[in-house]
RNA sequence: AGGGGAGUCGCCAAGUUGGUUAAGGCACUGGAUUUUGAUUCCAGCAUGCGAAGGUUCGAAUCCUUCUUCCCCUGCCA
């Protein structure tokens, strides 16, 4: 079966192409040597020529659950490798231990995994010399950085600045004044050495001292202001431990380690186009002291996804799982690839989306109706069919004794699993004197446009019989109590003539008979403004995000689990099974996406 | 003394070496089919490319000026 990714042979185009295309047309990374694993340029100078055509990375810091901005990232590095030739790395890039926990490392590795890359990373049959884990730590890298700071200040681009950060930010300037040097910026290669082992063996406090890069602190980018390459923090990192007391910062690091993992395009989002400059001042000079491999890696800037209604600020979506307006960082509501997988979602829905929205470095908000559409287009062909009643209304058939024998007399049903699929099997349930309706599909007069049921009008149980609605039972307050309606004689769904009464309705139902109880939770959207992170947060919260329904579903769905098949209960959207029972241990199902629905509102 | 980016249909987005009627998706509107008001199918949806000038036989694509929006002054990433 093809992808409905894949379905279209030709792939939108995007910038990223361009350049990657144009770099491969020029054989501008032909050359490169592959020494097997991450390393410096004498490790790969050794290696083989470099089975991957292009390298990219998608380095998280594991500090948090990855989210829909997250799945585009993923899915663009990925993509872009698998396409070109190429292999993309997982990186964990864990350079600050006071925000990094294992916990986040394994749920990022469950996310990439889940998202479908894991075996692309992990074996590359057409290529077995690239066949090997590509997960990798910057903490690995730890002690290449340092050797490369020591080169840096041997050659006089780095100092040690014994500046406090508010004497730093002081003399950094502003956006209109130039910054001016740091008193320690004059310090001999040899001093600074000295200082920067002292730094590294523990023997300055935290904050203390910081490494600088020395390039020019009146240049009109603020990020080529000596920015700074290493501070003193004593803590616990949960990869090395207390192996280090000096931690290089992210600007120094990232371009580091898409050196040694021989990247080719290092793709960012736009927030760092103004670290460009450094991220090639640095690699050009570890270049050029022979360090790191030529050419080196250069990074590309796309604008991160924004969906309507959707939040993706890791402050914030922690603020709503510490405050308890969702029920977690799983939560079926949250844009968490975690969310979104228990809501229902698919990885195939996900990169539909990814790919249907594009790539540019101009940044907008998608519809989260795109979203949407996404889903409903890769699981319709797939899903599997049901009936349930989210909220039900006992209907009587009071000829049905008449007609059948017996009140207590049951009746046969069959459905097809997925009208799409012919071979796909048959769904089988009951229909007998008593069914359950929604409650909506009853109207005492029939207002414009609705041709479900109303006295004197004639609609089909789908795949039962037809009826024709006689009327209805209310209690004292005015609520329905009952629909009423009489079996109309022969025809019952497949059976020869069973068409010749015309309707123009079919309603879902299910027997009370065989009807199982479940639990089903429809979400709205999380945020009831459209471009929420503006204001102040609560309020944009959609209070009514979650409504859930005692429901009543067909018998076939009694055996659903959680991780299984996608359902889709007709008339009514997208459901799987939620992985959390119900407090009485009922079944739950959340809905991922209602049906379209043209109706008039 | 500021620097870096971006503006093509309601929302995304292709188009970039200037060349016929400005792709496609989402949304929306008609109509056909339909035992899901779904799906599918057909049709419609920018005389217009942030604005104004200019160059040219010809401009979304080149030039000039203007304008709007986003990012940057962590020992975060």
């Amino acid at each position: 079966m093809t992808s409905l990714v894949d379905k279209d042979s030709t792939k939108p185009s995007n910038f990223l192409r361009h350049v990657i295309e144009n770099d491969l047309k020029h054989g501008v990374y032909a050359a490169r040597k592959w020494g097997g694993s991450p390393g410096d340029s004498l490790h790969h100078a050794q290696g083989m020529q470099d089975p991957a055509k292009v390298r990219t990375r998608f380095p998280p810091e594991p500090n948090g659950y990855l989210h829909i901005g997250h799945a585009k990232s993923i899915w663009l590095n990925f993509e872009l490798a698998k396409e070109y030739g190429g292999v993309c790395h997982l990186r964990f890039d864990d350079t600050n231990p006071e925000k990094e926990e294992q916990e986040y490392v394994d749920g990022i590795r469950d996310a990439v995994k889940w998202l479908g890359y894991e075996t692309y990373l992990a074996d590359r049959p057409d290529a077995p010399g690239i066949a090997q884990p590509h997960e990798y730590f910057a903490s690995d890298y730890f002690d290449f950085m340092y050797r490369a700071a020591e080169y840096l200040i041997t050659a006089g681009l780095a100092y040690v600045d014994e500046q406090t950060p508010d004497q730093m930010r002081a003399t950094r300037g502003d956006f209109n004044t130039p910054g001016i040097d740091s008193p320690f910026r004059a310090r001999s290669p040899a001093e600074n050495l000295a200082y920067f082992r002292q730094m590294r063996d523990g023997e300055i406090e935290d904050g203390a001292a910081t490494l600088r890069a020395k390039i020019d602190m009146a240049n009109p980018n603020i990020n080529m202001r000596d920015p700074a390459l290493y501070r003193i923090r004593r803590a616990t990192h949960h990869n090395t431990g207390d192996m280090w007391c000096i931690y290089p910062m992210y600007t120094y690091a990232h371009p580091i380690e898409d050196a040694l993992e021989q990247i080719t395009h290092s793709i960012a989002t736009l927030e760092f186009e103004d670290q460009r400059p450094f991220y090639d001042w640095l690699l050009y000079r570890l270049a050029e002291g022979g360090l790191i491999a030529s050419p080196h890696p250069r990074q590309y800037e796309f604008a991160r996804l924004n969906v309507t209604h959707v939040i993706t600020s890791k402050r914030k979506l922690r603020q709503l799982v510490e405050d308890g307006h969702v029920d977690g960082w799983d939560d079926p509501r949250m844009p968490t690839i975690a969310g979104l997988r228990r809501r229902g979602y698919t990885p195939e829905a996900l990169k539909l989306f990814c790919e249907r929205s594009g790539v540019t470095k101009s940044g907008g908000w998608i519809d989260y109706a795109s979203l949407e559409a996404a889903l409903r287009d890769t699981l319709d062909p797939i899903a599997t069919r049901a009936m349930a009643v989210l909220d039900p209304v006992k209907l009587v058939i009071t000829n049905w004794a008449e007609l059948m024998g017996s009140d207590a007399l049951l009746d046969d049903c069959t459905a097809p699993v997925n009208p799409r699929d012919p071979e796909g099997g048959l769904r089988r349930f009951k229909i007998g004197r008593e069914v359950w309706i929604e409650r909506t599909d009853y109207e005492d007069v029939q207002p414009k446009g609705f041709f479900r049921l109303f006295p004197g009008n004639k609609v089909r149980l789908k795949y039962g019989h037809t009826i024709v609605c006689t009327g209805a039972t209310r209690d004292a307050g005015g609520k329905l109590v009952e629909v009423l309606a009489t079996l109309v004689p022969d025809t019952k769904s497949g059976t020869p003539g069973a068409d010749a009464v015309k309707v123009k309705g079919n309603i879902t139902w299910v027997a009370v008979a065989d009807a199982v109880p479940v639990e089903v939770r429809l979400y709205e959207r999380l945020f009831a403004t459209p471009q929420p992170g503006s204001g102040e947060m609560l309020d944009e919260l959609n209070r009514e995000s979650l409504v859930t329904c005692a429901a009543f579903a067909e018998p076939s769905l009694a055996v659903a689990k959680f991780g299984g098949a996608a359902f889709q209960f007709e008339r009514h959207g997208y459901f799987v099974v939620d992985a959390k029972a119900a407090d009485d241990g009922t079944l739950v199902f959340n809905r991922a996406a209602g049906m379209r629905d043209s109706r008039e509102k």
